[in-house]
DNA sequence: TCTGTAAAGGCCATTACATCA
DNA sequence: AGTGATGTAATGGCCTTTACA
């Protein structure tokens, strides 16, 4: 899979999955049932159920999710392709994810203090060694 | 040109929750 | 089944940059 960015200037995004749709699938096979959770879970919440929350109804907030694995190698994908996203970027692997431009926004935020520096270090060190 | 200001985005520290041993 | 450790999603605050009047 891939997100290529075609053209720094232009903000198309290209993204290619392969086993992996942003529709939904109806022959989910066999690690299905539990993945099929998470991945109810994880989905972006419709318009009336966001409302419901922005508004402070009576419903409890969201728990915390877990990115499936599929979510989390597609940001992985991208993060190596480039640190930071993006409008355009972000808004597209959100929908592409099924989840919130903020939570894209927040993973790679976690990524590049997780992992930036390390890898950072790393790459010059094997340089230099 | 400067200057003040609001909006947006990034980073950091921290919290809170899910999972595993 | 209960518990502590660990990993990580999420939040809030602060800072910098940028656009605009």
């Amino acid at each position: 899979m891939a997100i290529l960015t075609e053209n720094s200037s232009n903000l198309d995004l290209t993204i290619s999955t392969p086993g992996f749709s942003s529709s939904p699938r109806s022959d989910e096979g066999s690690s299905g049932e539990r993945e099929q959770l998470k991945l109810d879970m994880n989905r972006l919440p419709s318009s009336h159920e966001d409302e419901e929350l922005s508004h402070g109804g009576s419903a409890p907030p969201c728990k915390k999710l877990r990115l499936t694995k599929e979510q989390s190698r597609l940001l992985e994908d991208s993060f190596r392709q480039n640190h930071t996203l993006n409008p355009k970027q972000k808004e597209t692997l959100a929908e592409h994810l099924m989840l919130r431009p903020r939570q894209i926004e927040v993973w790679f935020q976690n990524r590049r203090a997780r992992y930036g520096f390390f890898f950072f270090f790393l790459i010059h060190f094997l340089h230099y060694w």
